[in-house]
DNA sequence: AACGTCGTCAACCGCCTGGCC
DNA sequence: GGGCCAGGCGGTTGACGACGT
């Protein structure tokens, strides 16, 4: 008897997209009972959804403080960064970014996926027909072999290598393998830093206005020195003061 | 204009967790 | 300790619009 009643009752719930009307009464309800018991939000309201139907429209549409648009360059690199620190955690991610919802950056750390793996089979491709195009480190290189004897990539590696006891290393630290930088001082510090400046905060930096948010303020800026007994590196950068 | 393909986004589903009794 | 329930979370799906042919 009680599954037969079950059976009328989810007969009679609506599924798919969700009328105006339905979301102004949804508004109403939330706004008198606060954001929870949803089950009760969505008896109440008369509305013919389940509760978590109802939790799940107002956190992705219809809460007042949400930022309705497509992601900005800004979040861009939030995103992808979190995303190589964190994976697919995508709450957590969207609590880094205002007005953002979990499924807005899923959603787009998928499409986003989908393009790199697209982009990485016509590499794959070129490749094979003996096509190749210069990576980030090629110019890098190519630059300091032009510009300074100080700045040698090749150098700098295996500073930066020594420096977080890593074998490998890429200038951009989000790329660096979870074991690598579980086991250096940085991980915690940078889990730390994370939390504290992902809000859009503005720094001086040489006597110029940077953002927090900006993924230039993330990469650090090694101070070599060298005198006839040792090579000294220190990075510097907010992110990467460390002691 | 008609059709097919692709990307985006809203919504659903199932599992997990934490709180309460 | 165990069962129940509400809520949270990540994965998946389907609708729809944009764009190309």
């Amino acid at each position: 008897m009680a599954s037969y009643r079950r059976n009328m009752e989810d007969e009679a719930l609506r599924k798919g997209t969700w009328l105006e009307e339905e979301d102004e009464l949804l508004v109403t309800f939330v706004t008198i009972f606060g954001e929870r018991r949803w089950d009760s939000i969505a008896k109440a309201s008369g509305l013919r959804r389940n509760g978590k139907s109802c939790r799940l429209r107002w956190l992705n549409y219809l809460r007042p403080d949400l930022k309705h648009g497509r992601i900005n360059a800004e979040e861009e690199q939030i995103i992808l960064h979190l995303h190589q620190c964190w994976g697919n955690k995508w709450s957590k991610i969207a609590r880094k970014l205002p007005g953002r919802t979990d499924n807005e950056v899923k959603n787009y750390c998928r499409s986003h996926q989908r393009k790199k793996a697209l982009a990485e089979e016509q590499e794959n491709l070129q490749t094979e027909r003996g096509i190749t195009t210069p990576t980030p480190q090629d110019f890098l290189t190519q630059e300091a072999d032009q510009s300074t004897k100080t700045w040698n990539f090749e150098y700098e590696s295996s500073v930066i290598e020594k420096k977080l006891g890593i074998s490998e290393v890429s200038t951009d630290i989000f790329t660096l393998s979870d074991s690598a930088f579980a086991s250096s001082q940085y991980e915690t510090h940078l889990t730390d830093w994370i939390s504290g400046n992902l809000d859009n905060q503005t720094v001086m930096i040489d006597g110029e206005e940077c953002s927090t948010l900006d993924p230039l303020f993330c990469y650090p800026t090694w101070n070599i020195s060298e005198n006839e007994n040792n090579v000294s590196a220190h990075c510097s950068g907010s992110l990467w003061d460390v002691d």
